[in-house]
RNA sequence: GCCGCGAUAGUUUAGUGGUUAGAAUCGGGGACUGUGGAUCCCCUGACCCGGGUUCGAUUCCCGGUCGCGGCCCCA
C-alpha cells in the first residue's frame, strides 16, 4: 500500500467535477474584466522565491538541488513568478498590463484544517497604473468572484498601508524599521508593538496616532471622520484621502466592505491599499483573499512600476463553499447509454454507440451485463438517455431509446440518429 | 517547531489480551431467459507501521506515520 505524501490529496470525480466548475467561474471573472491569463513553471529557482520574501522562508520550501547542482524551489505562491514573467518579457507592453493565473503552489508547514500542502491558488496582478480606479477595479474582481460564486458568509477588509508608512516616515523611521513594525502590527501583538515604537524613538504624539489609527475598524461613515480628525496637519492626510477615493469608487461597483486600517499583511512591498477577504465559517484558516498595492518589480530587476494584485486560496473558497450551502453542482456528463439485449448484438450497440456519440457523451455496457443490470447501471449513474439495441428492432434499422428520468421509450431510425435532437 | 484527539474491509463502524474480528454500505455474480435505485441469496474485502511487555498483542506501553482540531507561521 502507498500514501500519500503528508498534506497532498486525491480528488475523486465528484470533487474534480466541483472544483473545475468553480475554477471556470473564477475565470470567466477575470476575463469578464479583460485579465489574461499565464502559465509559469512549477518550479522556479530559488534565490527567485528568496528575493521576494527573504531567507527564512527556505524553512517552508519544498527545494533541493537538481542534476546539476542548481537550487530550485516549487512555488509557494504565484505573484514572484508573475513579476518575473512580466521583468522579463512585458515591459515594453502597452499599460496597464492585467494578468491572472490559476495553479498549484507547494508550502512545506503543517497541514491543517484548510492548509495543505499543495493546494492551488488564483489570483490577479494590475501592472503600471497606480490611479485610485485601478485599485478600485482589483477589490471589485475579488468581490465579483465571490458573488458569481454565491458566496455569502463573508467580510472583505480594506486597509490602507500607505497611511502607516506616512505617520512613520513623518517620525523619521526608516523604511526597513518602517517594515519590521508593520509586521509587529500584523501579528496583533499590541505590548510588542509600543515596546518596539519606543525603541525606534517614535515621538509620543506620532505613537499615539498610529495606535489609533489602527484600532479604526467599521463602516466607512463611522471610521472615516475620525481618521481625518487624527490625522489633523499629518502628511498622512493625503494616503487618507486616496483612501476615501478608493472607496468612493467602489460603491459605483455595489461592494460591501469594512474599513479596517488595523491591516498590515506583515510584507515588505506592500505600499497603499491592503485588503483581506475572511470566510467566517472555517475557522483558524478562515482567510480566502488577500492582496493590495505594492512595489515589487524593482525587486526582480525591473523599472519601478506600481503594481496592485491579489490571491484567492481556491482551497479553502471551495471549503467556504461547502460549509454554506450544497457547494458547486455536480451533475453526470454522460448522456447515453447503449445496451445491447444480448450479447450477440454487442457489435450493432457498439457501431450505434459510435453514432450516438457524435451526438453527446456516450457509453455503453463493458462487462457483458444483461439488460436488466446494464439499466440499472444507467439509472444508477443518472444517465438520462439509453438506448436499447434489440434484435428484432434491429432488422428493420430501428433502436429504441429510452428515457430514464419519465420511463418513456420509443423507436428511432438508426439512419436518422445525428439528425433529430 | 509545539499541544490535544484519533487510526479495524473501498466507505461508515461494532468488538476483543487467546474470537472463524461482527455489521451496514459499496463492489462482483445469481434468482431475473428483452427494460431501472426494490427484495432475497452467494462471493470478494480490514485490525496503519516498527519496537516492547506477554506463553500469546488487533487489543496494553513506547516511538513513527497519517488524519482531525488548535498554537506558531501564513509570502
Amino acid at each position: 500500500m502507498f500514501k500519500r505524501p503528508r498534506g497532498t490529496r486525491d480528488f475523486l470525480a465528484d470533487e474534480m467535477s466541483k472544483r473545475r466548475t468553480a475554477e471556470q467561474i473564477l475565470r470567466a471573472t477575470f476575463e469578464s474584466f479583460g485579465y489574461k491569463e499565464i502559465g509559469t513553471p512549477t518550479f522556479e529557482n530559488l534565490d527567485l522565491v528568496t528575493a521576494k520574501s527573504g531567507e527564512d522562508i527556505v524553512e517552508h520550501l519544498y527545494c533541493f538541488k537538481d542534476k546539476g547542482g542548481r537550487d530550485i524551489a516549487l512555488r509557494p505562491e504565484l505573484t514572484a513568478p508573475v513579476m518575473r514573467l512580466y521583468v522579463n518579457e512585458l515591459q515594453r507592453t502597452p499599460k496597464p498590463v492585467k494578468l491572472y493565473y490559476f495553479g498549484n503552489c507547494f508550502r512545506y508547514e503543517r497541514p491543517q484544517s484548510g492548509r495543505y500542502r499543495e493546494f492551488w491558488q488564483a489570483g490577479i496582478e494590475l501592472i503600471g497604473t497606480d490611479r485610485a480606479e485601478g485599485e478600485a477595479e482589483v477589490i471589485a474582481v475579488a468581490f465579483d468572484v465571490l458573488k458569481n460564486l454565491g458566496l455569502k458568509d463573508f467580510e472583505l477588509h480594506i486597509g490602507h498601508i500607505g497611511i502607516l508608512r506616512k505617520i512613520l516616515e513623518e517620525s523619521s523611521v526608516p523604511e526597513n524599521e518602517q517594515n519590521s513594525i508593520l509586521n509587529t502590527i500584523d501579528k496583533g501583538d499590541g505590548e510588542e508593538l509600543e515596546g518596539l515604537l519606543h525603541r525606534l524613538g517614535v515621538m509620543e504624539e506620532d505613537r499615539e496616532k498610529l495606535l489609533k489609527i489602527l484600532e479604526l475598524r467599521g463602516q466607512e461613515k463611522e471610521v472615516l471622520p475620525g481618521a481625518y480628525r487624527i490625522l489633523e496637519g499629518s502628511k498622512a492626510l493625503e494616503e487618507l484621502k486616496r483612501f476615501e477615493m478608493i472607496l468612493d469608487l467602489l460603491k459605483v461597483f455595489d461592494v460591501e466592505f469594512t474599513v479596517n486600517l488595523g491591516i498590515a499583511r506583515g510584507l515588505d512591498y506592500y505600499t497603499g491599499m491592503v485588503f483581506e477577504i475572511y470566510a467566517n465559517r472555517l475557522g483558524a484558516e478562515k482567510q480566502i483573499c488577500g492582496g493590495g498595492t505594492y512595489s515589487l518589480v524593482e525587486t526582480f530587476g525591473g523599472e519601478d512600476t506600481p503594481s496592485c494584485g491579489f490571491a484567492f486560496g481556491f482551497d479553502r473558497l471551495l471549503l467556504a463553499l461547502e460549509l454554506e450551502k450544497k457547494g458547486v453542482q455536480v451533475e453526470c456528463k454522460t448522456r447515453f447509454f447503449v445496451v445491447p439485449t444480448d450479447q450477440k448484438l454487442l457489435k450493432d450497440a457498439m457501431k450505434i454507440s459510435v453514432i450516438v456519440r457524435k451526438i453527446g457523451p456516450c457509453e455503453i455496457d463493458l462487462m457483458g451485463r444483461k439488460l436488466k443490470k446494464a439499466m440499472a447501471y444507467a439509472s444508477n449513474h443518472e444517465i438520462p438517455f439509453v438506448f436499447i439495441v434489440g434484435e428484432e428492432e434491429l432488422r428493420r434499422g430501428m433502436v429504441i431509446l429510452k428515457n430514464m428520468g419519465t420511463g418513456e421509450q420509443r423507436e428511432v431510425e438508426i439512419a436518422r440518429l445525428t439528425m433529430d435532437r
